[in-house]
Order: C-alpha cells, then sequence, then structure tokens
RNA sequence: CGGGGUGUAGCUCAGCUUGGCAGAGCGCUUCGUUCGGGACGAAGAGGUCGCAGGUUCAAAUCCUGUCACCCCGACCA
C-alpha cells in the first residue's frame, strides 16, 4: 500500500505530481486538441465559483458584462504594433468558410471559399472592444465606461500544462475607458486590488503585489501590475495582470469623446484578466501528497457524507439520517451560497470512496453509520489533518460549528502558505549569494530549491535578461512596498549602480 | 520551435536487441466470503500494439515518414 495517495510526491517529482492531482481529482484530462483540455465537472464547478465570486466583486465596482466576437479581422490586430508584436507568432488563423472533399476523400478548405481578410480567434480582446468603445464613445458624460467579458482565448503556446497553460483558456477581461489618466490609473490599481482580495481571503493565497518591469509588461501596456504567489516548488506565478493602457490604444483605435471643455480628446484605458490558471495556481499551492487541497470558499462541496449502511439493520434508516442532516446543512449560509453537501451512495467499497474524496480536497468528510446514528452524532475527518485522524462529534455540535471549522480550515491554508512562502523568500545582497540560491545542487535532476528573492536593480533590462540567461530567472515585480520591510534605497547587486528599491527575483511558470 | 524521452487493454507498463498465436499488475463485470474502511477467492469482458507507407512467406518488433504526449530550454496568463 503507498503511504501517499498521489505518486510521486511533490518532493521525488513536482510537475508529474501535479499532473497526478489533477487526475486523482478528476478536474480536467488533456484532449484529442493539441494543447487544448476538457475541464471536467469537478474542475469546473472550481472554476465556477471562481467566477461567481469575482463577477459579483466586478459587478460591485461598478463593471457590466458584455460580449464581444471570438474572431479578430486582421486588420484591427495591425493597428497597434507593439500589442502585435506581442502576439502575432502565437494565433489562430481562420483563413476559409468552407470545406470541399479533396482528392484523397478527406475535407480540405475550400479554394473558392478564401476569406479576403483573415479572422485571428483572439488571443486577447483589446482590438475588438476598442473598435466598440470609438463607437460608443463621444462625450464625456459616456465615461468612465467599464466592462466585463467572460470568454475563451487562444494563444498557440508551444508547451502546454493542464491548467497553467493551454491553447485555450478560459478568462474574464475587463476593459475600461477613462477621461482622465488618473482616473485609470486608479482603476488599474482598483481591479489589482480585487484580484489580491480574492487571491488571499478566497483562494487562500498569499501574493505579493507589484508592477512589472519594462521587459515583463504586456504589449502595448504603459504599466503592468501583477500579482505572484509562490507554489510549493517555490516558483512564483504570475496569476493575473492589470494593464494601465495610457492612450495607447485610444489613439489606434480613435476612442475620442468630447470633454466638458469642448475639447476632443483620447480616452485613457485599461485591461485586466485572469483565468483558469488560477486553478493551477491553487492546486500547486495548496496540494498535498494525498492530492488536491480545496479552499471551503471555493470547493465544489463543502462536506461529503458517507453513509455506510452495509451493516445496519436498516440500511434506508441510515441513508434518511444522512440526507436530514444533509438537509440540516443546506440550510447554513457561508459566504453568500449555502453550505453544499454531496452524500455518496454509491455502491463501491468505503475505502476507495474515502480516498477519492481526499483527492477531491473536499474539506470535511463525515462517516455516518448505525453508531453515529444511535449516538445522534457525525464521524468527522477534515482534509487539513491526516486521512486517518477522525473526530466523533454530536451532530448538533457539528450542525453549529461547521461554518465556524470551514474558516477555522480557510485560515489554516492561508497560513501555511504564506508560512512556506516567508520561509523561501530573503533579501540577497550579493550576486554571487544570488546565483548560488538559484542553482540547484543537482544539476541532473534539480531538487526543489530556489525561491523569492529580493534584490537590488538597476533597471537595466539587459541585465536582467542576462539573469534569465543564466538563470531562469526573472523579475517577477517591483513591489510597491518590500515584503521584507525595507523599502530603502541602494546599489545594484549585479552593477553597483544606483537602485530605488528592491525588485522581486524568482523562477516563475 | 531546439535538445531529450515515450506511444502496446480504462491506468501503469513488459515484450522489440535476435520478426513467428498480443502479455502482466491494477481497474472493470458477475458470484461468494469480508468490511467503520484503500480486502480475499473464483469466473469473465476488454487491444486492427499512435497513424501512414515500405521490407518480408510473416511486423508490436526492422526501415521511412508523420502525429501526439511528457521533461529541459526559448516564448507566454
Amino acid at each position: 500500500m503507498a503511504k501517499t495517495a498521489i505518486t510521486p510526491t511533490r518532493a521525488e517529482n513536482y510537475p508529474e505530481w501535479y499532473q497526478q492531482v489533477v487526475r486523482a481529482a478528476d478536474m480536467a484530462e488533456s484532449s484529442p486538441v493539441r494543447g487544448c483540455m476538457v475541464i471536467k465537472p469537478w474542475g469546473y464547478a472550481l472554476w465556477e465559483n471562481i467566477q461567481r465570486t469575482l463577477d459579483g466583486k466586478f459587478k460591485a465596482t461598478g463593471h457590466r458584462n458584455a460580449y464581444f466576437p471570438l474572431f479578430i479581422p486582421k486588420s484591427f490586430l495591425e493597428k497597434e504594433a507593439k500589442h502585435v508584436e506581442g502576439f502575432a507568432k502565437e494565433c489562430a488563423v481562420v483563413t476559409h468558410h468552407r470545406l470541399i472533399e479533396g482528392p484523397d476523400g478527406g475535407l480540405i478548405p475550400d479554394p473558392e471559399a478564401k476569406l479576403d481578410e483573415p479572422l485571428i480567434v483572439r488571443p486577447t480582446s483589446e482590438m475588438i472592444i476598442g473598435d466598440a468603445f470609438s463607437r460608443w464613445v463621444e462625450s464625456y458624460r459616456d465615461l468612465p465606461l467599464l466592462i466585463n467579458q467572460w470568454a475563451n482565448v487562444v494563444r498557440w503556446e508551444l508547451r502546454t500544462r493542464l491548467f497553467l497553460r493551454t491553447s485555450e483558456f478560459l478568462w474574464q477581461e475587463g476593459h475600461t475607458a477613462h477621461a482622465t489618466k488618473e482616473e485609470a490609473v486608479e482603476e488599474t490599481l482598483k481591479m489589482l486590488d480585487v484580484y489580491v482580495d480574492f487571491a488571499e481571503n478566497w483562494m487562500a493565497l498569499p501574493v505579493i503585489k507589484g508592477k512589472k518591469s519594462e521587459g515583463e509588461k504586456f504589449p502595448g501596456a504603459v504599466d503592468t501590475y501583477t500579482f505572484e504567489p509562490m507554489m510549493q516548488d517555490r516558483k512564483a506565478l504570475q496569476a493575473g495582470t492589470s494593464h494601465f493602457l495610457g492612450q495607447n490604444f485610444a489613439k489606434a483605435q480613435e476612442i475620442m469623446f468630447l470633454d466638458a471643455d469642448g475639447e476632443r480628446k483620447h480616452a485613457w484605458t485599461t485591461s485586466w484578466g485572469v483565468s483558469t490558471r488560477l486553478i493551477g495556481g491553487l492546486i500547486m499551492a495548496h496540494s498535498d501528497d494525498d492530492g488536491l487541497v480545496l479552499p471551503p470558499k471555493l470547493a465544489p462541496a463543502h462536506v461529503v457524507i458517507l453513509p455506510i449502511t452495509f451493516k445496519a439493520d436498516d440500511p434506508q434508516k441510515v441513508l434518511d439520517y444522512c440526507h436530514s442532516l444533509a438537509a440540516e446543512l443546506r440550510q447554513l449560509d457561508y459566504h453568500g451560497r449555502r453550505i453544499e453537501v454531496e452524500i455518496d451512495t454509491r455502491d463501491i467499497r468505503g475505502g476507495d470512496k474515502n480516498w477519492e474524496w481526499v483527492k477531491k480536497g473536499v474539506p470535511i468528510r463525515l462517516e455516518v453509520g448505525p453508531r453515529d446514528m444511535a449516538d445522534n452524532a457525525v464521524f468527522m475527518a477534515r482534509r487539513d489533518k491526516t486521512p486517518k485522524e477522525k473526530q466523533s462529534l454530536p451532530r448538533t455540535q457539528f450542525v453549529e460549528q461547521v461554518t465556524a471549522i470551514l474558516d477555522e480550515m480557510q485560515q489554516g491554508m492561508f497560513d501555511r502558505a504564506k508560512a512556506f512562502r516567508d520561509e523561501h523568500m530573503r533579501a540577497i545582497k550579493d550576486k554571487e549569494k544570488f546565483y548560488k540560491f538559484f542553482t540547484p545542487k543537482n544539476t541532473e535532476q534539480p531538487e526543489i530549491h530556489g525561491g523569492f528573492a529580493l534584490a537590488h536593480w538597476c533597471g537595466d533590462e539587459e541585465v536582467a535578461a542576462q539573469v534569465q540567461k543564466d538563470l531562469g530567472v526573472t523579475i517577477r515585480c517591483i513591489p510597491f512596498t518590500d515584503p521584507l520591510g525595507d523599502d530603502s534605497e541602494g546599489r545594484c547587486i549585479f552593477t553597483g549602480k544606483p537602485s530605488p528599491r528592491r525588485v522581486l527575483w524568482a523562477k516563475s511558470y
């Protein structure tokens, strides 16, 4: 019998462990389509919870949902040079609108049905939404224009991994237009904070927020802001971004308005997005060698009841007890939704059933059999404890305490992730130590090593490029406030030139 | 896209060097014994060996091409 439900363990082979967690939890699988995944019900339910929560936050900050076309005329994409440069090499292109039977019996694009102008499957929607904005915005009274869209996008990635990077992925993209620069910058930072709040308080992911360096920012943006949690292999994940686009896109697409002073001006725009990648981050930050661990506030089910009926005199009575317990729990509010309960009545072995739910990451498992029924009790196992560690509780007490227990687990996950990150985050004062920090002892099969390094940098992109080349380490962000509390100026550890503040370095996904 | 690796039953893989009836374990189905726990016995179902060509009396095995997946890199949410 394996000691852990997942083979290999994180320490043995982290990338393989990740894949096995996704599979064991039955969240997603790869599909016949290159780089594209099938998101299975358990994974999609998690996405729906992420979606629902974020959507509420977007609406609470004044945004409205809309939907724009999947296809973007090639000419639209060509309007903003830097933007095209950034995406051109990873676009799926539609060139025909009909198939005909080919000479070998297969189907081929009909040469007669070639499009005059190819359509690009959206890698992001700045251009197509900007086009709409240019028609929707006439007066300063039309501003701010605050739009969000939930959509799929396609980026023809060369190397994909379930949830973390797939050719097609689901996301939301907020697009806003404002009358002034100040207002647009404020929006950019406000939405970054919405994301950070979501990451920390819902996903239980401690993050470091800050600005991207010139080399790392979104093509076409003036400033890109990001928030970065640490995964359990100590790499950073760019969990989402918020861009201040200045007037770059407004100028490219003539998003103009007549201001109160009678002058015709270009709008200031922003865009911001998070994707199904969040699920990958959630998995890699919290899961253990027994599989997925879900933060209760986003879990598709909070409680799973496992009826033990095989030796009951009257199995139906046990089931009735389970159903009444479930009904009682489902009355309870938990952070904006009801407690969600699964009752697993499948006729499979109890041990298998139990482990299946462990691997799916359900916060609380309740074994309920004749003995519990007789005592008016439940037998509880928590996903944040070892699988065998179980506790009998009076039913009324459990019902009273369940939301508090879930909150405790949610907080515990955040605290654990934060302790892990802090343990592997350090200030580094010289180049030699920096290189040592990011170099594995075993170069053949690198062990989990490194982490987050805070080090002074002069701002020279060539220096950053050299570090990336040598170590695969990049500047994740220029933090707003130093996570280790030292915001003072210093000298670049690579060049000795002046540095306004320390920046965050790490390997990343 | 560069380097490396892998494609054989639902899953993990053996068989390939030296061509000769397609295999194992797990999982699945049925029956029985178990069982507050990832059990045991018995009997079954399940594969055009990634795909397309070629060599051969004969190809999972040899040759050519191609596709997909995994790892490392470059690129990126």
